[in-house]
DNA sequence: TTATGTTTAACCCGCG
DNA sequence: CGCGGGTTAAACATAA
């Protein structure tokens, strides 16, 4: 319905798997994390496709989120009420998804748990994002929200992320196809349109609207993406380390709660490089990718 | 009761 | 063909 006009692609199915439009999600909010039924509903506002059957696919992504490593539970405190747990990304699976691959991951994200460098438990993580939301809420003086809390999100335009980072590319909808948006300077739009075709090309939005995504359509599910701009708050956009630190990477956790201001830091030259090179955006993904995350099962 | 979550299992598909 | 990722169904448990 928010997009009246011209919902050409409504009955067809985006190329995304649950793991990814969650991911999107998810990545949406200022908080990175939401609750199920905001998961729902930003999907159903995004993808027509999705207001149908609700209870089959509905069924499928409760699976997928139970079912996969890549997605924590985080328990709602005391002073939130409300049914359900908050989902977020687990803080190391942010390369899973990098690249562009998210039609299809390379592995499934699974926690290397028991002994060694059990770097990042889903517990842990869960932990350190309820701590992290607590300071930051705290900082700002306000209670954990159900939802209207989350517009006191940051995500501040100087947390650049990789160019493929879901959060990007949530993002470049509600920039409009111009491409004004930071990722103008992207040879890589263009794979990014394609890779992305639902989200960019007849946008349900309103794409006469430039910058928009504006009023209605965001509000919807709380996440204004404005209101990241202002908030005189300095922590980085949070946890989902979109990937840095190739290889190891016990210690990230740690360094979310120093908020380093710039995570932007390992991300931006990275994505200097590779932009640079020719390289496809959803494949070469090359190397590193298997750090902590193993195929198993 | 309903919304959430968790599990198990069967299938489909693309890739090596 | 086998493997692994993704989808769907369905049974169950649990919390609001």
């Amino acid at each position: 319905m928010p997009r009246p006009g011209r919902n050409t692609y409504s009955d067809q199915k985006p190329p995304y798997s649950y793991i990814s439009l969650t991911a999107m999600a998810i990545q949406s909010c200022p908080e990175k994390m939401l609750p199920l039924s905001e998961i729902y509903k930003f999907i159903m506002d995004r993808f027509p496709y999705y207001r149908e059957n609700t209870q089959r696919w509905q069924n499928s992504l409760r699976h997928n989120l139970s079912f996969n490593d890549c997605f924590i539970k985080i328990p709602r405190r005391p002073d939130q009420p409300g049914k359900g747990s908050f989902w977020a990304l687990h803080p190391s699976c942010g390369d899973m998804f990098e690249n562009g691959s998210f039609l299809r991951r390379r592995k499934r994200f699974k926690v290397m748990t028991s002994e060694h460098l059990a770097p990042s438990k889903p517990s842990e993580a869960a932990h350190y994002l309820q701590q992290h939301a607590k300071l930051r809420l705290s900082a700002l003086g306000t209670h954990l929200p159900q939802m209207s809390g989350y517009n006191l999100g940051v995500t501040q335009p100087s947390t650049f992320k990789h160019p493929f980072a879901i959060e990007n590319i949530i993002a470049r909808e509600y920039k409009v196809p111009g491409g004004l948006a930071f990722s103008t300077g992207y040879p890589l739009h263009n794979q990014l349109t394609t890779a992305w075709p639902h989200m960019y090309s007849t946008g349900m939005m309103d794409t006469s609207a430039p910058i928009s995504m504006s009023t209605g359509d965001y509000s919807a599910y709380g996440v204004p993406i404005k209101s990241l701009c202002h908030g005189g708050q300095t922590l980085p956009a949070i946890p989902v380390p979109i990937k840095p630190t190739p290889a190891t990477l016990p210690h990230h956790l740690p360094a979310f709660l120093t908020n380093s201001p710039q995570s932007l830091s390992p991300t931006s030259p990275q994505t200097a490089t590779s932009q640079s090179s020719p390289a496809t955006p959803s494949e070469t993904l090359t190397g590193p990718a298997t750090l902590q995350s193993v195929a198993v099962h």
